[in-house]
DNA sequence: ACAGTTTATATGAATATTCATGTAAATTCA
DNA sequence: TGAATTTACATGAATATTCATATAAACTGT
């Protein structure tokens, strides 16, 4: 019973988590390098083409709960890399948005991020990696 | 600027990030139910069947750092769950098994996921996900 | 309009993770 | 062989996350 195929070795949860911390880890080191940890990239990179996220949604899309998010978005407040607006209809929200300088910040690093989806494209097969793509858009809008 | 697809949307790490993070979720009320945490579960799934790993083995299986291993291998061997073992033939190794308890413990849950995992396989397609495996493996493969 | 309910975020305490480093065993090679 | 290096794990301090709950605003039905 010593070497057998391991229970993970074939399931899907952990291919995804695997792939997925794969694919992570090596941008990881582009991130890092500009001194930024992978969650302060994600909340960049998902306010960057728009005004603003409440803390919810910002929660919401980078995977994380709420109150690491409020406590997150505290530290980047300081760092001066996003700021919080108070939402127009609703006084309870909290509306997030990059500054300027967390602009300029995240700028580079969305087009490293294309390079290097581009780069492991090439290595997978542009076919292949698209056909992927259209499958977890799929396990997401089904499952959501 | 506002209603844009955002910058994550169609991104492949994020892609991946999001639908790892769903599927484990849903799995994620079963383990609960066990009394068990994720990473618990993801010790005790990487343990089963096999005699033993090295904490080094369990931290890249469970892809998480050492020391983290190494604690929640701890808590662990308190709950009785899993125990740990003088590798024979390296003293700096501290190899880690399931005890029978957690043999029993985590035996259901093996199951469940099965269970879970065909339910997932047949919401989104048994071809698609038979391919999906295919290219997350060799993503896998690929870039160890 | 208002009492009850729900929703959005914040916050303090508890818990978990991580970094930096320590210790000891294994390995390398001059 | 034995000094230098590397590897494997543990550990304490720093940091981050999470749970439970508080607060305040918005909504609901009467």
């Amino acid at each position: 019973m010593t070497n057998s195929a391991g229970f993970v070795d074939d399931y899907l949860a952990y291919l995804l988590a695997r792939a997925s911390h794969l694919i992570s880890s090596e941008f990881h080191a582009v991130v890092e390098a500009s001194g930024l940890s992978l969650m302060e990239w994600r909340v960049m990179a998902s306010l960057s083409g728009k005004d603003a996220l409440s803390v919810g949604e910002l929660a919401d899309i980078v995977l994380a709960k709420q109150p690491t998010v409020t406590k997150l978005v505290g530290r980047m407040a300081e760092a001066g890399w996003v700021k919080r607006v108070d939402a127009p209809h609703d006084k309870r929200q909290s509306l997030v948005s990059l500054t300027a300088a967390g602009q300029r910040k995240v700028k580079p690093l969305l087009v490293q991020a294309r390079t290097h989806e581009a780069q492991v494209m090439a290595d997978i097969g542009l076919g292949e990696v698209a056909q992927l793509k259209k499958v977890l858009e799929r396990m997401i809008a089904v499952r959501v």
